[in-house]
DNA sequence: CAATGATTAAGACGAATGGATAATGCACTT
DNA sequence: AAGTGCATTATCCATTCGTCTTAATCATTG
């Protein structure tokens, strides 16, 4: 069977770039140049950076593809097996999917900053990371949003879709809001430890894709703003 | 009445401050410099930014308070207007002020990208944008989430609080969407084109807030991921 | 017109950036 | 022991960064 991918080149080469992925998660691409990952990694000169990967823009893209690639064979294989026991019989079924494949993604169990890194750079270098991605690796989100459809058949295409995008900017931003969190060593974070919050989480987003379509009533702010 | 915040020293300094907005929307803080903003705001001075402004970081704060002070005032003007009505009565209200209080922030009504320049500076310089905005132009937010406490009495406080802190990240992350669709001239928009598309996404976050607590059933994925 | 203050233009500065190269270290093979 | 391949270190480089300084230009007022 084929790796996925191959093998780190050095321990070194990892570990910059699990410094790296830290580093940019916290403070943005543009806000951390090669010398501080260097640094942060133990390296005595900037140089590594060069040395390992080519350029900061290569280890950017391979930070980029390597959760990528994680999170699309999650995703994948979950549905392989869903599918095979009859397919997702709720929403919240390929909700979990769309969730858990991007949690635990550290080596240890643990959370590496991937989402918080993937959003931000989705916002600041869309095109970049567009690239990067590209359409090899988001087949799993693809499927779980085909499987959604099927799961919710009284709602008209446009308005699935239109509710994806939601869906979407709820998951990464949810995600990235909990990596901040547990990565904030300075305070207790009790919620986001409990495997119950993410449970929650769920439930919510559940609710987002289910919610009623336009009943008419609510359609307009009851309100005005001034 | 006290004027909420002097008029700006200069035409080209406003001009300059709306160019920064965009550029930082697009490409982070750490993306953008100085000379940027000044060239794409057809100053020919690199050094425009220092001297309307007297530093990147004071240009950035300007601009974060300037929104900040904007959506705060008008939460509160409108929660002002409703409580004199008789309060908000369902959570639609609510989550109506939540939203179209970030819609319109430009001068001709449209949007200067705001949002998504708030969103990220929260993510890459939380530090900074918390002192920005410390407490004082933030109670218009808290306003609404004690509106929402009221109105969700049979939620436990604690599962209160962490949908407010999903709810929030929704709010960000589709309105940051939003903002950077409409301002991408590349393409048709016609979706966030629409009124019945802030609709919408209303109704879907008045679903997460309403969302029924834990059933039991559902509490954990029906499939487990390997 | 003259004077004044505000704005813009033009240039210089040190510090920091990403990248490149040569020298050094170091385990392993033959 | 010498050689080999790779990783690390120590510099060097051209460019770009934010900021500062000074001179030119503009607008307003008396």
């Amino acid at each position: 069977m084929n790796r996925f991918e191959p093998r780190p080149r050095s321990d070194a080469a990892a570990h910059l770039k699990a410094v790296a992925r830290r580093l940019f998660a916290e403070r943005g691409i543009d806000g951390v140049t090669v010398r501080e990952i260097a640094e942060a990694a133990g390296q005595k000169n900037h140089a590594a950076v060069g040395y390992h990967f080519g350029s900061k823009d290569a280890l950017v893209r391979e930070i980029v593809v390597d959760g990528a690639v994680l999170i699309d064979r999650r995703r994948n294989d979950w549905l392989d097996r869903i599918e095979a026991d009859g397919g997702p019989i709720v929403v919240r079924d390929v909700v979990d999917v769309l969730i858990y494949a991007g949690v635990g993604m550290a080596d240890d169990g643990g959370e590496n900053g991937y989402s918080r890194f993937g959003v931000m750079l989705g916002m600041t270098h869309r095109q970049f990371f567009m690239d990067a991605i590209g359409a090899r690796w988001n087949s799993g989100y693809l499927r779980c949003l085909d499987q959604l459809r099927r799961l919710m058949p009284d709602m008209p295409a446009a308005m699935k879709n239109q509710r994806f995008v939601f869906m979407g900017a709820y998951l990464g931003g949810v995600m990235a809001a909990r990596e901040a969190e547990l990565a904030d060593a300075s305070r207790h974070h009790p919620s986001w430890q409990s495997d119950a919050t993410l449970a929650h989480f769920a439930r919510t987003m559940t609710a987002l894709l289910e919610a009623p379509g336009d009943t008419g009533e609510t359609d307009r702010p009851r309100f005005r703003r001034d």
